[in-house]
DNA sequence: CTTACGATTCCC
DNA sequence: GGAATCGTAAGG
């Protein structure tokens, strides 16, 4: 399969409709895909988070379906875009329908549409690490805003997809979520090992 | 309507 | 170390 190909043959649901630890850990390695004015602009996930559907007290479905995280209670394999800080975060929605589990996306792995990324940045960028190594940043650098909230990560013409790794062999870090104060200290943040786009 | 509060980023 | 940032939820 040509690499053009590839990055628009996303995941099947099937994929996301598991236990939210397992999704986040297979998460790693693949590629996010943003398409805008018919350019594309791909990462390879290198980090994530999981945010569990019952008793995790840091996770936005903790007290219940508002209309800002109703997302979360649907399918799985939908994007859940919240704003932060004036920043976005990107989640996926895991679990079958009505269990609301989601992994927060916090780094990328540029792949595509480099020069692109610089320029969706405010901030001047030097290092390539800096275009997609948090949470908001990656989120910037790929123009997803909370218009891209609920978008189905699965569909072949979304303007979001998520496709499959390349299969390349990975180490898995295990670590507490950072940026919480909430159940900071649960081991639900995985990093791929030596990876250099990893957030500090 | 008002207020408090972050799953952040950037600058000093 | 601290300010900027802004949509949301909860309370008056």
């Amino acid at each position: 399969m040509t690499k053009e190909n590839l990055y628009r043959n996303p995941l099947n649901r099937d994929f996301f409709e598991r236990k939210t630890e397992e999704v986040a850990r297979q998460l790693l390695g693949c590629i996010l895909v943003r398409e805008v004015e018919n350019s594309l602009l791909s990462g390879r996930i290198v980090e994530v988070e999981a945010y569990l559907p019952d008793g995790d007290p840091a996770a936005h479905a903790f007290i219940g379906q508002t209309l800002r995280n109703k997302v979360l209670f649907g399918q799985a394999g939908f994007s859940y875009v919240f704003r932060i800080h004036g920043q976005n975060c990107l989640n996926v929605v895991a679990e079958p329908e009505g269990i609301p589990g989601c992994v927060l996306i916090r780094a990328l792995e540029p792949v595509g549409g480099i020069d692109l990324m610089r320029n969706n940045r405010k901030r001047r960028v030097e290092r390539e690490e800096e275009l997609t190594n948090g949470p908001g940043k990656l989120c910037q650098s790929l123009r997803i805003d909370l218009n891209l909230n609920g978008v189905d990560l699965t569909y072949p013409g979304s303007p979001l997809i998520v496709c499959g790794s390349d299969g390349a062999d990975i180490g898995v870090v295990v670590t507490r979520r950072v940026g919480i104060t909430k159940a900071a200290d649960e081991q639900l943040r995985f990093t791929i090992k030596g990876n250099r786009f990893v957030s500090k």
